[in-house]
Formats: structure tokens, sequence, C-alpha cells
DNA sequence: ACCCCAGGCTACTCGCCGGTAGTCTTTCAA
DNA sequence: TTGAAAGACTACCGGCGAGTAGCCTGGGGT
């Protein structure tokens, strides 16, 4: 119970942090800002977190570790390497969509994370190129794909989707569904793939 | 010859700059850090700039400007959509990879520049998003392309080659003028041309 | 030889913010 | 009813860094 409450309390400051990061960066943001938007004080924040920078790891890292769950998880499904990528695609697309705020402070605030906490998500990053050059070697092995640099394609595959962060708007235009469905046809497409197109 | 003079110590500011933004940040990065590397000291700075805030805003435009002329280079060059698009996305590709600390730069630093430079920018980013899809409309008008959003596509497309600023570096396996020209196919594959790969 | 001025420096201010020490209050157990 | 401990606050420190005021110096013109 006791630890409930307190776990709701950590994950509000996070809630707010991630607010606040994400409309005026991580250096534009004081830990008073986030206390007083929270209705508390700063003193209270270190009582959660050792300080402002383990605060940045603890919005990030958790998102980049989604983002390979969804490759990892797609990848060990069974199915044709088609029907992988296309839901490792998807699956990662609305990772980044439903954390957007996430995803974009990461990359934004790469530089201001401890170097340990860099080292840790820089890992996870080069196991998830791993798994997508792996699906899409897949892929080539059993003729489905076309590819003539699966590690540069992942790197296009990956860049193209983690854009996303920059234009993204809930309620616009797309749903979140709908962009991922479309992103994973484009990605197929690069992967060699014939894709029809909806009329 | 003052003028010059002038000139060449305000583009040795720029490159210093560049250099530590790039590495440290922007807020990580102060001007007394900039003059030490150049030799001189803070004051000299504003002698060319106004303050930090500044010379961000100048580190930044002309490298967006020089992406948004690569794009309207192409599109008005003689040819088909096909064609266009090809050079167009070369071009770019090697803006980004020539401009890799600018550009990245910018994408981490958004948040820093003046209310004003971020808009002139992104009307930039704007007409350049206007112009690819452009070129995609044109594509599809013309049966060489086959895309069932070209919104989407033209996002897709500027997102994956920009990205290129998060992985590339110089003097790895792909030379600059490879990695564009692999990246300007993956491009036309997502516009739905059937590119032939090289054995 | 002397003056002048421009280019650059020294030496400062001032506000900001991450982090902390120590106090107050509220609640619960005995 | 009281004591104690937890939880949160008030009030502070100290460093840092953008920006500035005013001085110094060396070279060209007279």
């Amino acid at each position: 119970m006791r630890d409930e409450i307190l776990a709701y309390k950590r994950e509000r400051i996070l809630e707010e942090a991630v607010k606040l990061f994400y409309e005026r960066g991580f250096t534009g943001t004081t830990l008073d800002d986030i206390a007083a938007e929270l209705g508390v004080t700063k003193p209270f924040i270190y009582t959660h977190f050792r300080g402002k920078v383990e605060l940045l790891a603890a919005l990030c890292k958790p998102t980049i570790e989604l983002s390979l769950a969804a490759v990892a998880n797609a990848a060990t499904l069974p199915g044709t390497p088609t029907e992988r990528l296309r839901h490792a695609i998807t699956d990662f697309t609305k990772v980044v969509l439903q954390r957007q705020p996430n995803i974009a402070i990461f990359f934004r605030e790469e530089k201001n994370l401890s170097p340990e906490s860099l080292a840790e998500i820089n890992a996870l990053r080069r196991q998830f190129d791993h798994l997508l050059s792996g699906l899409l070697i897949e892929g080539v092995a059993t003729g489905e794909f076309e590819i003539q640099d699966h590690s540069l394609a992942a790197l296009a595959l990956g860049g193209m989707i983690s854009w996303a962060y920059t234009w993204y708007r809930a309620g616009g235009r797309l749903t979140l569904e709908e962009t991922a469905a479309r992103m994973a046809d484009l990605a197929l497409r690069m992967a060699g793939v014939r894709v029809a197109i909806p009329a």
C-alpha cells in the first residue's frame, strides 16, 4: 500500500517531467518548475530521484526498452519474414507515437545523460538494429526481400519511423493505427516487397 | 580586405562553435570554451555575434537553407519525376552528411533558438516538405510512382535521410557518394519505382 | 615623436538553479 | 497524552556562465 502510493507519486513526477522537458527542453526546465506543476516543492523530488539527470534517464530508458521489445517480440513470432517485418514495424511505430515525448526527449537530450545510462541505452539500440538487420537478412534468404545493403536498410527503416516524433500529432489526419499500418507498407516496399495499395 | 578578415574570423568562431555544440551540446558549451579553443576571449565573440543564441541560429539556418536549395534545384531540373526525385534525394543526402554536425545541432537544440529564428527555419522546412510532396504527386500523375499518401511518404522520406545525422561516420564503410546513391534507391522504392539492385 | 583609435583583454556583476541542512507538522503507537 | 518518526517544507549555499564596463596596447597617420 505504502509502496503503491510512493510509486504513484513517482509516476506523477515522471509524467510532469516528460511534459515539461518535451515543451521546454531539459536545461530549459528547472526542478522548481516540475515541483510547482505538481503542487509540491523541489526537495520532494529528491525523495524519489537522486537528481535531475537520473530523472532524465528514468524517462528515456524504459521507452527505448519498449521499442526494443516491440521488435524482439515480432521477430520471434511464427510467420514469414514479410509478416514479421510488418508486425515489427507496426508495433515499433505505435511505441514511437504513443511515447512520442519520451522519444523526442531521448534524441534531443542524449548529451545530458550520464555516461553509464547512455552506454546502457546504446547497447539496447545496437540490439534493436541487429534484430532489424536479422529480419531483413531472413527475408532475403527466403527470396521475399530484395535488399542491397541490409545494414543501411535497417538504419533507413529505423530512421523513417523514429523520425515520426518530429511530426506526428495525436488527433491529426491519421489515427495512430493508420499511421502505423502505412509506415509498415512503406517499410515493406523498401525491403523490395511488392505491396498493393488500397484505392 | 578588412571585411574579408572579419568574415574569416566570424567563420572561425562558427567552425569552433559547431564542433563544440556538436560534441557537448549547446548548454554544455560555454562561450569561454569556444573562445579558449580559438585562443581568444569571450568579449571577442561579442564583436561578431549579439549573443549565444544568435550564434546558434547562424549555425542552423544556412544549413537548412542548403537542404531546401538541394531539393528546390532538383525539382526545377528537366527530366522525369523519377530522375528528379533521385537527384533531389541524392543531393539532400549529401547536404545532411556534409553538414552532419549542423543538422544534428539543429534538431537537438531547436528549443534553444529564438522564436523568430525558429519560425523562419520552420517556414523553410514546410517549403521543403511541400516540394518533396509535389515531386511525388508529379510522379503519380505520370504513372511512374505508386503512392497511397504523398504527405506521409514525404515525411517518411525526409526522416529516413535526416536520420543519417545520428549514424553516419565519415571514413566508414560507405563513402558519402555511395551512401547518397543507396539512399536514393531506397527512396525510389518507397515511391513504388521498381529499382534493380546491383549484384 | 606623439596622438589617436580600434581591437582585444581583464575583471567584474548578476541572476539562476541544482542540491542540501535543518525545521515543522502530522499521524500513529504505546 | 505523549513521544517519535516520517514526510514535506523553508531557507539557504555555492558555483557557474552570459553578458558588460572600462582599460590597455600596438600600429598607423601627422
